[in-house]
DNA sequence: CTATGTATACTGACTAGTGAGTATACATTA
DNA sequence: TAATGTATACTCACTAGTCAGTATACATAG
């Protein structure tokens, strides 16, 4: 039905920035309400809980952010290691804009350590699996060996990234980590190039 | 004087506790206060608010922190690129213990993200910036380069381990950083092996 | 050696406001 | 009329921070 569709969306995309911009522990289930433009009440009727609309939250991001990641890497000149290292670059680029705030993943994640259970960690710990997966699948299509070892230090590399420009703000952080993704696959696969 | 020393003390030692067990927002000054066996006006007699607190809390954490590592370090056989990985090894250790949750710098500072100027994340950004300073020097003194480079890369590995592997509660994560850290210290300067 | 003054370290009760979540009722649509 | 969706108006626990006052120690003045 078009009111409820329109009215759930709007819910999650206020929740979406606000518990990006300001955490999740920071931001009340009045306040996405008020953003969203509906009372309590009806945020509620879409929501069973605020656990659930933080797990909302994150699922709802998971497939943009994968799809941005993809193309960017499809969208790269030269071969996997220039792709991947892309990726880092246009983070760095992302990186840039004085709203971002990390890795909504992450900083969620960081927010829940003390309930690994609670469904949006979960969300998380998929999300991210997903990408590592994904990205082993690339470096072996391309003959980059070992594939899952790779993707996994890449992926280490991407949120240490994360970590550190945020803890510093500085985007250089991303760039350093680019490079050293290019070196791990240059040094495993020389012949590679 | 001994008794505000004391008092002091058990306050900050109960907000560590309490700050890294359950997330800085988690935690309520009353709650604080009562672990400390103090009542809530006594630790405002101590800290002028919850932030200074949460300032202390880093503060306090930044030199025992330190300590560990260089520890590890110090005391691990071989090479440095031995002694970097014995750091991994050893995190993963200790990220094996049920009660471990994280770097409490990073989780704070991702809790803190929307608030860049605040006491906390200063104190994260310098303590994550000395650890890398110590390390650039440890690998400068062995030969190894570039040093900078390198101690930032072995730290983006380092951080993105803490965030991996409190996202899929594996240490395994801890493993493949240290891998990753040895083998980029071995691509940069083969002839040290 | 007493009396008064003052700084330190601390307490219980409180305030003003916010938190998640809900009981009930009114509207719309199928 | 029955289901769906939204609203008003609440509950009650909890939050950071404060008020006004007290016990103790240690000064210095008489």
């Amino acid at each position: 039905m078009k009111p409820q569709t329109d009215t759930r969306a709007r819910i999650l995309n206020a929740a979406e920035k606000l518990f990006y911009a300001e955490g999740i522990g920071r931001v009340s289930v009045d306040a996405v309400a008020a953003a969203a433009g509906v009372t309590k009440r009806t945020l509620y009727y879409h929501f069973t809980s605020k656990d659930e609309l933080i797990a909302a939250y994150l699922e709802a991001r998971d497939q943009p952010n994968l799809a941005r990641m993809t193309a960017w890497f499809v969208a790269a000149e030269g071969g996997v290691p220039a792709k991947v290292q892309a990726i880092f670059d246009e983070l760095a680029k992302v990186a840039r804009h004085p709203k971002w705030k990390g890795c909504g993943f992450l900083r969620t994640t960081a927010e829940l350590a003390a309930l690994p259970g609670h469904p949006a960690v979960k969300v998380g710990a998929r999300h991210k699996a997903g990408f590592e997966t994904w990205l082993a699948e690339q470096l072996d299509v391309a003959g980059l060996t070992p594939a899952k070892l790779l993707a996994r230090q890449i992926i280490l590399l991407l949120d240490g990234a994360f970590s550190a420009s945020l803890t510093h703000r500085d985007p250089a952080y991303f760039i350093a980590a680019g490079q050293a993704a290019a070196t791990l696959v240059a040094c495993y696969a020389p012949k590679m190039k």
